[in-house]
DNA sequence: TTGTAAGCGTTATCAA
DNA sequence: TTGATAACGCTTACAA
């Protein structure tokens, strides 16, 4: 059925070895019998088979993307700037959802990997996760996104940074108590929160504020968790007047809360978040923005690389910046 | 470097036919025979080459999703569904995004499909879109998602139908002036947009009401374009009261425009979208949900389905409920 | 139930 | 610059 390589060569009047080299571009053949082959390649409608490249080569041409969620903002975005560099680069991409700690029922993705893809991109998986050191320990070429773990190339933002400005903003506006919005508690943690955290320490330990434990509430990443998290800290006895939430997408769970009670975001209570998600603007949410579809693309740009030049590259932590955005859910303390 | 099915066959003491329809749970395997192998596989830690089988076999145990956005809500919806499946049915997804008419420089997706995926999944081309006659015309096993063409499987929505109830809505809230926010030009539309325009012109009909094509603007489905959109819209000389957007997204942006003209949504003008977004309840949307993560959760296993029992199954046209849901941006007419 | 052996369509080594 | 040819690692008639 299919048109082989051997069909072309034949047509063409030489082997199929030449036939191989013509079409891959590979130096050492002739200019006008490439040209020749190529025409009568195209002619013949003569389609590569990958998989017996691939047996005979030991190159997949693959890379897979491991990610815990896809249809969230964060996740998606980074996995369309992963998408258009491998596409570029010609390369198939595999895309493998894996369970988080709270997730649903999947398959381990260590095992599908082996023999089936040339390299790996991890998004945010928490540095501990299992599955991530089952990844790392194939030994693969790997790049991590939204995580960092030694010896291993990543791009990230600096979290500890973002964290950082983010509550500086709320204490450059008068506020002292203030609660954080984080994910989950501290064993479950991304890498993300944990240094977000940290930069929410360094801030208020810089300005001579107490943290008060009470403040912290959970709200997993999500509009609805968000939501729940501020009604906790809202319900509190003393209520913070100003929130640091880790995600964008929890800070509007957070507003719905507030809208609940009645509160103003920017008036009643000043909130923040961490994305520079789609709809913070229309929700008028303040936020430090992060570049997500750059840190698909420049991991998915280093691990191709690293492929093509198949030396181990010096494992490089790449970050990029961040810049904070004033809108209205951040004002001054009114009380 | 790798233990291969010879290996395994060695040390089992069998030939490497048995290894394989051991493996692969043939039946004819004796059940003891098949235990050791499995024992002995999993003892050396042997990972099949999905190359070497690929080749021998023909099937390359790969399904292709072709889309054009990966970080827009609906499309991340539907890819999250496609993968569950997908990851259950022990197949690779490779994904590929593709231009739209308005977009940027990419690699048209069809010749990127031959010999390397045994069926396809298309969400939501433009049913005219030449890119996706290419890949028609490559005549494999093929589902779509979001679009209908004759003779091809595929699931989606009543589209005519949430258009009519979208604006059925407006009417039964006393509305006369009715706006529309869809997508583009008549040319270059989905299917979507298409039937739900065609469910609008219905119900407005069945309402006696006149469709004023000074109260039809273009928001692109993208947040930015429904609040252009709706910016035209208002500044006409006579606004609608009532104006039924065919994505949340678009509303979304309608929302914003009309928070910039000091306008509220459900008391000022009524406004519905279509979608069931995540952020519509947050945003008190009223809109049609549509069962978006099942649209490619179904096709998705149509298609696993159809490779299975590679028979011809005949072409069905899935069509999946929808409900509307009524929240605070929808209203009685006021004036 | 199991084994033999001929493919599957390339790539890569070595020679010419 | 080109050609022969041996892998690559599995599947699948066909035979036993």
């Amino acid at each position: 059925m299919g048109i082989t390589i051997k069909d072309v060569a034949d047509a063409a009047g030489v082997s199929t070895a030449t036939v191989s080299r013509a079409l891959r571009g590979l130096p050492n053949v002739d200019a006008a019998t490439r040209e020749r082959i190529q025409r009568i390649a195209a002619d013949l409608d003569y389609v590569i088979s990958p998989s017996a490249s691939r047996l005979a080569s030991g190159r997949t041409g693959s890379i897979a993307v491991i990610t815990p969620y896809i249809a969230r903002w964060f996740f998606g975005t980074v996995l369309s700037g992963v998408e258009s560099v491998l596409q570029s680069a010609g390369m198939d991409l595999l895309l493998m959802s894996v369970s988080t700690p709270e997730g649903q029922h999947r398959l381990p993705p260590a095992p599908r990997l082996r023999r089936r893809v040339d390299g790996v991109l991890v998004i945010a998986l928490p540095p501990q996760d299992p599955q991530l050191h089952e990844v790392l320990a194939l030994g693969m070429p790997t790049s991590l996104i939204g995580v960092a773990v030694p010896e291993v190339p990543s791009v990230t933002i600096d979290d500890v940074h973002a964290g950082r400005i983010a509550t500086q903003h709320l204490i450059n506006l008068g506020h002292e108590r203030i609660g954080v919005i984080s994910g989950a508690p501290i064993d479950a943690r991304y890498t993300a929160e944990h240094d977000r955290y940290r930069g929410f320490e360094e801030a208020m330990g810089g300005a001579g504020l107490a943290i008060d434990p009470m403040l912290e509430a959970y709200g997993y990443f999500t509009i609805a968790g968000g939501e729940q998290a501020m009604t906790a800290l809202l319900t509190q006895q003393s209520p913070p007047t100003a929130v640091f939430a880790m995600s964008d997408e929890m800070a509007f769970g957070a507003m719905k809360a507030m809208r609940s009670h009645g509160l103003r975001p920017g008036v009643d209570i000043s909130l923040v978040g961490i994305d520079g998600h789609d709809m913070s603007e229309l929700l008028d949410l303040s936020t430090v923005v992060q570049p997500v579809q750059d840190l698909g693309r420049i991991a998915a740009e280093a691990l191709v690389l690293q492929l093509r030049s198949n030396a181990d590259v010096a494992a490089e932590a790449i970050r990029l910046p961040t810049q904070l955005i004033v809108r209205g859910s951040t004002g001054p303390r009114s009380r």
